[in-house]
DNA sequence: CCAATATCAGAAAGACTGAAATTG
DNA sequence: CCAATTTCAGTCATTCTGATATTG
């Protein structure tokens, strides 16, 4: 990554060329300027759950568990609620029993399914690393409180449109 | 990707419980809402762009070039600009050169630096890929200009603040 | 016999590290 | 001699497709 400040926005620049030469530009500075903090986001947990040998999928992986009332989830409600792909959560798993984080356990009655329960270990390493991401912010700079919330709000609103949720 | 919608907001809810058994949950649901956005987006416009062989990274390095006077850039400004490793910018730019929508030029003082020039195939390219992401919104439901307008702005804070530019 | 769940093998795109070549 | 620019080789993590095994 080149990481020298620019001395001007250049979603702003862009903008006003994509104004000039092609049309609005609504539409296009807001989805730069999400792709762009997205990158500033993970960049900024990655590095705060690194020393945690945690990546930002795995560690919502076991915030997810944790959240579970028994403790534990099927591998497929993982899937549903982090937006991942089967395989992906076959990965992610896959990593998190290998450190000892998760472990699988089989379904008690339907045996197609695989359940994933959060260990002692587990729980301790993501209460430390949620720790540090707290710390850095989630890499989330530069709002208060209430305008982080309109983000949310507004985001709300795309991920609904998209079809994440009916409400 | 499981990609039925659910009847509850995933991330709303996950703040509820953040909230209960953690702590303040502000930054954690903004900062889960981009990352969902982000991929939102990502794959409503590679879906656009694929009938034109591009992704959105190619395309918005066709974009740059477009709108640089010249008509050409050296291929560190590109990575500058586009926020990419050098290595990244090679790859990038080698496939482009494949697909012969630019073509590499010498600098004409500085023999260290590579010119990238887009081609008026890749000018045809680029514009016809315009139309598509533009005709599904770049991914980007369900606000009003004056929301996504809203949305660019609280994001500009985020980036400023992290160093993205001065201004 | 069909649907659902999880896994596996392989391909693809991208990002990074470290090293090298060329030039300023 | 050092810095800047680009490329190359290799690795790695992630994601998707397609196929498979098992079970409901």
């Amino acid at each position: 990554m080149t990481s020298q400040p620019l001395p001007f926005d250049p979603i702003a620049r862009a903008a006003e060329l994509w104004e000039k030469r092609i049309g609005p530009s609504t539409a296009m500075a807001a989805v730069t300027s999400v792709m762009r903090v997205q990158q500033i986001i993970q960049s900024a947990v990655d590095a705060a759950l690194k020393p945690h040998g945690l990546t930002f999928a795995r560690f919502e992986a076991l915030v997810l568990l944790t959240f579970s009332r028994a403790g534990h989830l099927p591998m497929r409600v993982m899937g549903e609620r982090l937006q991942l792909h089967p395989t992906s959560v076959t990965n992610i798993v896959d990593r998190l029993e290998a450190d000892g984080l998760v472990r699988r356990l089989p379904h008690p009655t339907d045996r197609r399914t695989t359940l994933v329960e959060i260990t002692d270990e587990g729980h301790e390493r993501r209460e430390a690393a949620t720790g540090s991401v707290i710390e850095v912010d989630f890499g989330l700079v530069g709002l208060t409180d209430r305008q982080t919330d309109q983000l949310t709000e507004l985001l709300s609103r795309v991920r609904r449109t998209a079809g994440d949720f009916t409400d």
